[in-house]
DNA sequence: TCAAAATCAGATGCACGTGTCCGATTTAGT
DNA sequence: ACTAAATCGGACACGTGCATCTGATTTTGA
């Protein structure tokens, strides 16, 4: 139901988020995440021109995120790579009623609103705060991968 | 995030729902739910496969439901075109832990679950039973439309 | 037995999501 | 200035979802 961009920009957004405020590379970024290097840097192409991440070019440079982790949830990512698109009016076409929902696509609607919610709801501090003992890119060291130079 | 095939196969089986037990032709069920006659039957043939649906050729043929409305769920009709995948193992490949998703995926998977169990609660029946002035698929007329010759 | 009604099955076309590749561009350091 | 590091942008390739068309098959009724 999630498409592979939207896993493979949450991928990267959260390692970009547990390595804030530090720029890291596609490259370094593709090895944490598992994201083939090419489709990543669409990717983030995306999320730049969303605004959800900066670029920096050169030697030096790498891709950081504009907002802090705090800030930042997993709606926006999710929104800038592939928006949720609510039902707001009748997909049959029928105009008779304005933004009154038949009950199938109510439901349908209501299945949405959930989601959106939830993520709404979720920043991405908090994905990485969680008490687990799987660190936020599945890997199984106990200890949060530190940035390395 | 519902594809089209998603929307047309519930479309269609709200539709048989309404007219249950009685058999529509595809031509019956296009007009009534605006889903183009030449896709709507590769649906609904793909609804027979799943045994959803039950297709009789010939003069008088057509198709009908194989459960009553009452019976059949919309998490039915969903799974049978297009299956919610539920996120089992981390994306990632890291075998380190089996089922123990970590906090991105476990979120993500929530999400899954709550749509899911959203729509397994509900059925064709209660859809239909709903007490609003929208009748089923859209239609303005308050009399819900009936199984005409 | 023939014709009409209806679904079935295969081929086809198009657009888009996914993924790769490569040259152009920017930047920092020597 | 020059070189290496890094992103940017466009072109290309492939599979799949969406959609259509056409002929084959089954069934009913006269």
């Amino acid at each position: 139901m999630f498409s592979q961009t939207v896993e493979y920009a949450l991928r990267a957004v959260v390692y970009l988020a547990d390595q804030a405020p530090e720029a890291r590379t596609t490259d370094q970024i593709s090895e944490a995440t598992q994201v083939p290097k090419p489709y990543l840097s669409k990717v983030l192409q995306n999320l730049g021109r969303s605004d959800i991440v900066r670029s920096q070019r050169g030697i030096g440079g790498g891709i950081t995120l504009v907002k802090t982790p705090e800030e930042l949830t997993i709606l926006d990512v999710v929104d800038a790579v592939e928006p949720i698109e609510r039902i707001e009016t009748c997909p049959l076409g029928l105009k008779t009623h304005g933004k009154h929902l038949c009950p199938l696509h109510r439901r349908m609607d209501d299945a949405l609103a959930m989601v959106q919610d939830a993520f709404k709801k979720t920043t991405l501090a908090e994905v990485l705060a969680e008490p687990t003992r799987s660190t936020p890119l599945c890997e199984a060291t106990k200890s949060r991968s530190r940035k390395k130079t």
